[in-house]
DNA sequence: TTAGGGGTAACCGTGTCTGAAATCCGCCAG
DNA sequence: CTGGCGGATTTCAGACACGGTTACCCCTAA
């Protein structure tokens, strides 16, 4: 429905605004302390005055956002009220468009799966059939959820790049044929009756992060999503980063290895040719440590494949520690670029793929990153494991939706149209 | 002085802020009009009505910011006046802190240059020396410029990294020997008395280009700083990126060439090693296209001497030719990096080395980043040369001043302390 | 019972935006 | 030369959100 990007020139603001703005930014301080806050506090942390903060909270109260939780004590004179979100308030739809599986979730305000499903995503080339599909299974999770339709904001979408944001469309993806300029968002908000956002999985993992991943989502940091491919999110103070059209976190052709194997781009030892999974399980099949009995061309196959990779090497098998060590290392190239380039404070891991190799890539990464980065002498580089799970994308393309309503974007004070 | 960056969590906005803001973007959208805007025109850009435009428009009257300048009645009715930008309201001083040379310069609020100076770094490592030299010629630019103190916002200092923004130190520069987290904002504000904003070059560089750099410099670009070394600067939605600690813009260590020279990071081919002029020079004086006299490393030497490999590179020496493309190659590769990375929508050159290189890095750039493009079914990236000219380093120095005072930032509506 | 802190209500003031109405200005028809 | 016209701009209330103050109630520990 509505856009996410912004438009120039910057346009005013103005009162309406202000007063909705100001509630989201309650909400967020509300949502980003775990354990919830009194007001006194919510006024001391957001900087308005006490009024201000019980107008605004009667106003989340009324809106079932938020519950009175209990009081808290310390001294003498009345307890604390604490303010916690109300995971019911409100809910979200998030799918997760896969070339080869697609994920349903529904979720929460407070990021919890409420409801979960998956399907594989029906192939062919008739992108119609596949959003027809989507909107059915759409309708049956929030059926099987039990939640009342007046509580659900909307429906996101994780949709593989490159997409436009404008149009809501998915863009000739490399893996999904005849998905040529699609308007997904419309078809969806069609079939549905839902507002939709259409975003890309990588960002919508970085928006899973900001919304539902705890501390680690505060701030500025990227997120790598180790999936089919690698591709990045980006958060700047809080703030997602999307580009011109929606498609940044495109680091597949990063060069990080000189004497790596030929790209179709030209060069040599692209992130894209040299450490996404498909690549570490061929060569592990080359190798003999995996029996590659066939092709190993579908995802989940090469799920499965690399899922025993991982095995190996935790199991203590050298030559397939050193394949995900040495991807380590390359990926941690790639991710030294995009650190020195935006300084971040903190790097993300996350994805399908990621769950095998965490302990070793936790293990690597970190030194390297540190060792290259621009910034170490003035502050560290933070290397975490997502805390969202192996649905990042659907919990994302849920997220997408509270982060739009929600969440305290300086672009929500601006006037539209 | 004040903060550049902002520190979560998200605070609250209230009224003044809001008037502010509004003040802010109704002075952006004149700035960005060459010719003016009339207050109705205005009140369509930004949204506002009507009255509100006519109220802020006295405001910035009032401060002389703007002046009404002349009237344009096409046909019946009363004709518009038009607002223009009062080049004379507001004046910024910047200073670029180069390792070879320092620039100084008054710039008035159009971002035009009043005063102009220049001046070897003084050598040695003792920063204080220096800091009162700068202090010194500051005061000594403003005099002969004849400006009216009152009406300067402050000096603008652009320093090479890394840097701490929250301090406002220089911290440890390879080319600065003893500038080891120098407090040179604290130091420059107490001994001339302005308010002191410290930023890296190429931040500010990008900058100026928002400032002074005319229609290139609105919307969602980087800025490619070719200088001593190549860093960029990053503008999304016209806010400058300037990362955690204001080091954003790192990209010396992307690989670009596979067969290229080792890099003192244990890696081969970056930025860094293969394609800064220094490199250039050396490699143009090892074929003998350069009679290498002297061993070249002072600053003022490498610009001479690739000065002269440009001009022959433009006299038809094939040599000389291949390796301006040569390295105009390897620096696209660089840029795509960033360009897939934030989905930018524009590349800026300039910097002191840009002029030289400029004609053949136009015309051999803009087709190899098109090609590599992730986003190049959706929207084009538009390469252009800057307009700021040599003097990017200093003007944009002023420039962070005149952008921390009256560009629309988000940052500006949230409260602080 | 008292002291002290949390939270609400009520009021006024300030500053901003919005809407309606009045004013201003130059062209143009008569 | 003059009055009407239409668009630009301003004036004049409202509406609204926050800030500050005061009063008051609530609650708990001492």
């Amino acid at each position: 429905m509505s856009e996410i990007r912004q438009s120039s020139p910057r346009r005013g603001t103005n009162l309406p605004r202000m007063g909705d703005f100001n509630l989201t930014v309650i909400l967020d301080a509300i949502r980003r302390t775990s354990g919830g806050l009194s007001r006194v506090e919510l006024a001391q942390i957001v900087g308005l005055s006490p009024q201000t903060i019980s107008n605004i909270s009667r106003r989340l109260l009324d809106q079932n956002l938020i519950v009175e939780a209990g009081k808290e004590g310390s001294g003498p004179g009345k307890p604390r009220t604490i303010l916690r979100l109300n995971p019911k308030g409100m809910y979200a739809v998030g799918v997760h468009l896969d070339p080869a599986v697609t994920t349903f979730v529904v979720m929460d305000l407070v990021g919890s799966v409420v409801q979960h499903a998956r399907i594989d995503t029906p192939g062919g080339n008739d992108p119609s059939a596949v959003i027809a599909t989507i909107a059915a299974q759409v309708a049956r999770v929030v059926e099987e959820s039990g939640v009342d339709q007046d509580r659900i904001a909307g429906l996101g979408v994780a949709a593989p790049g490159p997409i436009d944001l404008d149009n809501g469309t998915v863009v000739d993806p490399p893996l999904l044929p005849g998905w040529d300029r699609v308007e997904l968002r419309n078809a969806l908000s069609e079939a549905t009756g839902y507002s939709v956002l259409v975003d890309k999985d990588v960002t919508s993992a970085a928006v899973a992060e900001t919304w539902a991943g705890g501390p680690s989502g505060a701030g500025s940091f990227v997120f790598m999503y180790m999936g089919t491919g690698i591709g990045c999110g980006i958060v700047l103070n809080d703030e997602v980063i999307r580009g011109t059209s929606g498609n940044a976190g495109e680091i597949g052709h990063i060069m990080v290895d000189p004497d790596g194997p030929p790209c179709d781009c030209g060069l040599r030892g692209c992130v894209k040719s040299s450490c996404i999974p498909q690549v570490l399980v061929a060569e592990a099949e080359a190798a003999g440590i995996l029996n590659g009995t066939r092709p190993g061309n579908s995802g989940a196959e090469v799920q499965q494949s690399f899922a025993r990779l991982c095995e190996l090497a935790d199991s203590g098998d050298e030559r397939a520690m050193a394949i995900i060590d040495k991807s380590a290392t390359l990926v941690a190239r790639a991710i030294s670029v995009v650190t020195n380039t935006l300084d971040v404070e903190r790097v993300v891991f996350g994805g399908p793929f990621w769950s095998g190799m965490a302990d070793r890539f936790l293990a690597k990464v970190p030194p390297l990153l540190e060792a290259n980065s621009a910034a170490r002498l003035i502050h560290p580089i933070e290397v975490v494991g997502t805390g969202v799970g192996e649905d990042v994308g659907a919990i994302g393309a849920a997220s997408l939706v509270l982060e739009h309503t929600l969440a305290p974007r300086a672009q929500r004070l601006l006037l539209e149209n």
